[in-house]
DNA sequence: ACATGAATACTTGTATACAAGTAATCCGAC
DNA sequence: GTCGGATTACTTGTATACAAGTATTCATGT
């Protein structure tokens, strides 16, 4: 997801095993995991290739995660109620003022992790578990894509505006404009891919 | 997903090997998919359970179902172009004429295959193989209250019948009334579902 | 020089042996 | 008769040995 492991890069089951000083089988479970977010495959008899950042996936992807997501703010807006506010208010804000926080400090890592603890904070008022894995394994095709992004255009403190005025809509029990600003929020990826492929082709295909 | 296994059967590794003349590994393999799509779930050293059709996760697969093709089927709709009429309508109807033969047969199994090929075939027009990925892995929530639907209520000519209001709608290039067909077209599950908890109460859970 | 093909050094796929943990059973003490 | 605890017979989890396939290398013949 750091990009500690370069796309297109082969990685071996043994290396891996005995870096990790675990047997092959723990590591091939991992391994059959990570394919099925597509962050891995496995060419029979040869390695396990790190895959290019699809295009074609992580467009299709965003298509998901908007829907998905606009499905459960909508909810969450709609059943925002006053016991809510007082329970989960404090703690929403809270993420918020952190995330500030790593944004100031220029920290990928633990920005990403926030951000993410964002979205599953309103997803879960929707009430949908189901929902929140099917958006926690689009993450593969996506997150990688983020960490480039941050790395390069510092917009962290942009992304922290957006999630607040999209928190405000919620409590606001605006469920129109909460779905309006995350298509919003999902927005600008496609400029973003376009660049950061020409700054590192050979991590893309599609 | 035909019920062959019945909710909260026990299984074994050693079992499932034997009867399959193969080791214990491929076994394990296939059990951690059927685990992710939550039609089993692995109890530490004590077996593997087939999952009980849980009410909750039923109908949080259709929500995402609901979701996740109306914007599939909306796309088509807008899309479906003069040319797509002559290469895909006659497989289309071919398979909707299908589906009746399966309707008047009263073969479920391969009237299943058919409805999953039929929103397949929708899906594939908006382009999106991952979407599809996704679909396909709610099946495992979905498909088997759904093969006990049918087998209680024999009700296929009238799936059917929607089915080909959808194509209809796509064909007309009818955005909306595609998305609010298919939202009917998931609508009656919920009914559905509390009647077969009744007759097979020892199959739920939640 | 160059094409061809066998040998080699890898890889993942599969089978099996062993470790560790669960739950029921059985036996004995009270 | 009943409770308690060690034993036993399972299970899945992990490690390892072997099978099968890929791609390179290197020798050989033209």
């Amino acid at each position: 997801m750091t990009l500690a492991f370069e796309p297109g890069q082969l990685i071996y089951e043994n290396q891996l095993a005995e870096s990790l000083s675990v047997s092959r089988t723990p590591v091939r479970e991992a391994i059959r995991s990570l394919v099925n977010e597509c962050l891995l495959e496995v060419l029979p008899q040869r390695g396990t290739r790190v895959a290019y950042i699809s295009v074609k996936k992580v467009l299709e992807a965003r298509f998901i995660r908007s829907l998905l997501e606009q499905g459960a703010f909508r909810i969450a807006a709609a059943e925002w109620s006053a016991e809510k506010k007082t329970v989960s208010n404090k703690a929403i804000q809270r993420m918020l003022e952190e995330q500030r926080e790593a944004a100031a400090d220029g920290d990928i890592t633990v920005f990403l992790q926030l951000d993410e603890a964002f979205h599953r904070v309103i997803m879960e008022e929707a009430g949908n578990a189901t929902l929140l894995n099917v958006v926690y394994q689009m993450r593969g095709h996506l997150n990688r894509l983020r960490y480039m992004a941050l790395r390069q255009y510092r917009h962290m403190p942009q992304i922290v505006e957006e999630h607040e005025r999209l928190f405000e809509a919620i409590a606001a029990n605006d469920s129109e404009l909460a779905g309006r600003l995350l298509e919003l929020h999902f927005g600008k990826l496609n400029d973003e891919m376009s660049e950061l492929r020409a700054l590192t082709p050979h991590y893309f295909i599609d």
